[in-house]
DNA sequence: CTGAAAGCGCTTACAG
DNA sequence: CTGAAAGCGCTTACAG
């Protein structure tokens, strides 16, 4: 039991041959398959490599199997909670399927994207380590376009999934959650109330989900016959919305509006330049609505938050599903659109 | 250019030697050591990489190397926004010395703990893949103690800084917070605005930042002369909190109190007490403050909480920096302890 | 400056 | 049931 009697590190097969008197073929057979050996020997062998300290070294074995038995994960940056809540929902489900998931964060950062103070990520560098180490299959989770860092490793990884960002024609699985419903849940869940002029509040289109949550107001708010105005922000955070928005709140009395953030953070800025004008109603005056679920509500808030849950866990889930289903022959590649779904809260319906 | 113009999959160095024309040691050299080739030759070579897309595997380089040129970090369940933080932190710290960092999520997860339904955690399986993958290093974060997993694979892997458990004489190094100053911290902060009794709410001690969070609390309470009072909740969320603390609630005009949540949500929990008791002031009858930063304040809390700031992001970056020091001939372990520091809010000062 | 050869630690048919 | 041997894809002295 001791970890290394001899002294010696890095413990190879062959040292465990030659303390359990057996070939080094039959080590490997010990360890890939116990059944081929007597049982004394099995017991020699286990004996040894407990008394060695041994661990196999993945590089002989993934070198002669041309596989590693894991799948790779490469995400943003984890400032927003969907990616922490996709990386957890991908990670239960590999582990319920007996996978090992291992997971790089490429640091890239919408937050400052929109402030216009980014780095380069490195979701490529790290596509390309799971490549080297020719992992089973590789998710991606991306708030850009991934497909030149996809494109080179190609050759070596067979399934590949991505998360969250669309490609037309893509030569992989793509598990997205529906941004335009979010857009348009928004428009109705506030015109269902009655509410006929709305603001949508938001950075630019400088990524997707913003540019189809956009879409999506604006078809509904023309179907519904809301008006709507788009109110633009410098950045993602609540003074940002508030920064926006100081101009835009009305006198008392007059048309009930509804503020909808592009994110929780954007309209929590709302909900702050309201707190100071006890003169407004919220919702009856003021109806207000962030779109990514992103804000916690655990019971600290003045008012709750109405806001869009993001199906995150099950987008990790089924991308796991999906490099699965890959793997079968003559799978065609799959686009998968989870629902989303409005979770009402005080700073809409009141309560 | 095309990815793959004789429809080879899997392109080997060979591969790249023969449409270069050259030897698979020249390939090799081009990719180590290019300034040894003659700059024609580098090109064809080159060209020839990326005709056929090729990408070296990690296996052959890692099994004559015996290093991978890469970290692997163990994490909890991404639950706790600590340690949220702490992969944050590590995986800035890595990719700023260019290093590459690979995360596992094991699993465990604190508030199942505490309500009794956790499942075995996977930190052992992913020390073990990290000691297969003869990472060069790795950091475990983790909320129990991981020396088990570590001894085993001790043989492989050498530089191993763990993050967030404190073993007594470890064999490696160790990256912490001080946990115990965090219960201080807390008291402190209300001895300091004269309150005389406090209370406070934690889960039993089933985990090490409780036990010295504890001890840390009732070493000040004495020493500031603060009637302490100890509520035992079943579980981290805020109606835990509210559950265990609704007895407790003074009656106006009574001495003023300090409620003290062993983290943030329990705090909250208290915290929708009282704005269901308008005839208690917060904090003149009833401070309240939390533990561990956890909360997010927004701006959308009907008051801000007073909480500890815990350095989740320094905890990260340090353990890299350990990891590195740890290769240093001659190196001894360090156990580091970061600081706290208060966060203040209206829920204690006003305001 | 380039190539031939050895060897890293495994797994897998194949003999025996 | 076990062992000897080949080979996975690389890198690195070493010749030339």
């Amino acid at each position: 039991m001791s970890a290394s009697p001899k002294g010696h590190m890095n413990p190879t097969i062959h040292a465990v041959a030659r303390a359990a008197g057996v070939s080094s073929g039959t080590v490997s057979n010990a360890l890939n398959h116990p059944a081929r050996l007597a049982p004394g020997t099995l017991k020699r062998v286990h004996h040894a490599i407990l008394d060695l300290g041994y661990i196999r070294s993945a590089a002989g074995r993934t070198l002669i199997r041309n596989r590693s038995d894991s799948l790779g994960l490469v995400m943003p940056d984890l400032v927003n909670v969907l990616f922490v809540e996709i990386a957890r929902g991908a990670q239960r489900s590999a582990t319920e399927q007996g996978k090992r998931l291992v997971t790089a964060n490429s640091g890239f950062n919408a937050h400052e994207l929109a402030a216009g103070t980014t780095q380069l990520d490195q979701q490529d560098e790290y596509l390309e380590y799971f490549a080297e180490a020719r992992t089973d299959g590789v998710l991606v989770a991306s708030m850009r376009d991934p497909s030149r860092g996809i494109e080179r490793i190609r050759n070596h990884v067979r399934p590949i999934v991505v998360i969250n960002y669309d490609v037309p024609r893509a030569d992989w699985c793509t598990v997205l959650m529906d941004n335009e419903q979010v857009g348009r849940a928004a428009i109705e869940h506030i015109a269902d109330l009655g509410i006929r002029r709305a603001y949508f509040v938001s950075i630019p289109d400088i990524v997707q989900p913003i540019v189809e949550r956009r879409r999506g107001v604006r078809a509904a708010a023309a179907a519904r016959g809301v008006v709507l105005t788009e109110i633009g922000t410098a950045g993602l955070f609540p003074e940002d919305g508030a920064a926006a928005l100081s101009g835009i709140l009305p006198e008392p009395g007059g048309e009930r509006i509804a503020i909808l953030g592009a994110n929780d953070r954007l309209a929590i800025g709302a909900l702050q330049l309201l707190r100071a004008r006890p003169d407004l109603r919220v919702p009856e005056d003021v109806a207000v609505l962030g779109m990514d679920g992103d804000h916690r509500d655990d019971g600290a808030d003045w008012i709750t938050l109405t806001s869009i849950v993001l199906p995150g866990q099950a987008m990790g889930a089924e991308a796991i599903r999906l490099i699965d289903a890959e793997a079968q022959p003559g799978h065609e590649h799959e686009r998968a659109v989870l629902p989303v779904s409005v979770r009402p809260g005080a700073s809409t319906i009141g309560g």
